[in-house]
DNA sequence: CGTATTGTTGATTGCAATCAATGAGAGTGG
DNA sequence: CCACTCTCATTGATTGCAATCAACAATACG
């Protein structure tokens, strides 16, 4: 039942099912010889900020973090939404290059720097494993990109509603773990142009709102139509 | 001599000088076990093209090369130019995800996915550098996205400017190896208000226009208020 | 020297930002 | 249980920045 696995989410976990299940294992980098020590987090608090010295990376296991930076005017780019099982806070320079909060409650995996050199010595792959996510990260960094250029403001929310799966209940009903405020900022946008994005694509009975953070994707090929402009 | 700097980029090669000495090593691939097949790239030429098999990388050795990925209606976002040490084309999944060509005449070594793999797994070190570097990457996506995501057409554009050191001669006379359309594409704006901006640029006296293509900064420290949203 | 390509400038439009209220929940205390 | 408040979201009116449409200028090139 839908209802149901949306109170679940609800009641129990910041995360619905479909993440928590994520979580279990994609990097998977806890191992007893090289411990990760868990670090909780309430919604809005901060991982480590711009400037800070790094000393440790991070492993996502539950909740979403949101990683941005700031420019003056108090503008801000959100350039990453981090489910579970993703990695942050690798820095060879030793300096924090961008803030990092809890978007919802999150635990997350901390791997202090020394333990993360002597792993990167001691098991061949790691490194490779390493790159390969630092890749994919790469990836995604340039459709963001793609989307904050050239895309108007109903792409770019109908994108991100597509890609968002990483958050996603099966049966296409999304609970959304973010503000418009994160959403907006994710997206290059305003508040305002986002809730109004979201309004023509509910009169276009592409998704219908339940709530505010409960979006039902009720046609996704033509939400797909939305993301690639050949929709009007 | 400045005159001379430039044309000595003119005559001999489509980099000014400090990248031909970048070009030397940084990343510097090339091993008398590992070989590269330098290839060399006339201006517009394609490397790569999304969506083909990808079974090789590449290390930048001279000019410029431009990453894109295109939308529907032609539309365009250059999402990297690579000055020469620059590596492209790590994929571990074997598809292209992105488009890469010459934006100059350029030259670059070829490594063969099974010389890349062999040398992963000869050479303890290798997949951390190439760590390092996706990581920069990455560092660099970011910053771009900030860039397109909140920044002012103006402020892109002095950004541009004042990071594009890599094809930089010293003396603060840079010579743009690129049109306006690659520009445009890489700042997420059009080559209509990329030239506005020029002449915004050069009317408040902070650059000097000599060609198109020869830009002489005459105020970095006003260049750089212009950046950050601090000029008017 | 003529043609094609690239860049600049001007006029106008249009999309998203901004400014300004209003509405909807969630949590609190009477 | 119901005001009351606080935060978040939606909607409306207006502005403003950059895109688009349209000439025109400059530079490269055969």
């Amino acid at each position: 039942m839908r209802t149901q696995a949306v109170s679940r989410y609800v009641d129990a976990s910041p995360m619905p099912t479909a993440v928590a299940a994520r979580a279990a294992d994609p990097m998977a980098f806890d191992r007893p010889s090289f411990p990760g020590v868990v670090r909780t987090l309430g919604a809005g608090e901060t991982l480590f900020a711009e400037g800070d010295d790094a000393d440790s990376a991070y492993e996502v296991t539950s909740g979403l973090l949101r990683v941005y930076r700031l420019l003056a005017g108090g503008r801000r780019q959100i350039t990453g939404l981090l489910p579970p099982g993703r990695v942050i806070g690798i820095a060879p320079d030793g300096v924090r290059d961008c803030t990092v909060e809890a978007a919802t409650p999150a635990t997350v995996r901390r791997y202090r720097r020394a333990v993360f050199e002597r792993r990167l010595d001691a098991e061949p792959g790691f490194a490779r494993r390493l790159l390969t996510a630092a890749l994919e990260d790469l990836h995604r960094a340039q459709e963001q990109a793609l989307l904050l250029g050239r895309k108007s403001a109903m792409e770019r929310l109908a994108s991100f509603l597509l890609q968002v799966p990483a958050m996603q209940d099966d049966g296409d009903a999304i609970v959304l773990p973010i503000r418009r405020a994160d959403i907006a900022d994710y997206l290059g946008l305003t508040i305002e142009t986002v809730s109004r994005c979201f309004t023509r694509l509910k009169t276009a009975g592409v998704i219908a709102l339940h709530a505010a953070s409960s979006v039902e994707i009720r046609d996704r090929d033509r939400l797909g139509d939305w993301a690639d402009g050949m929709a009007d």
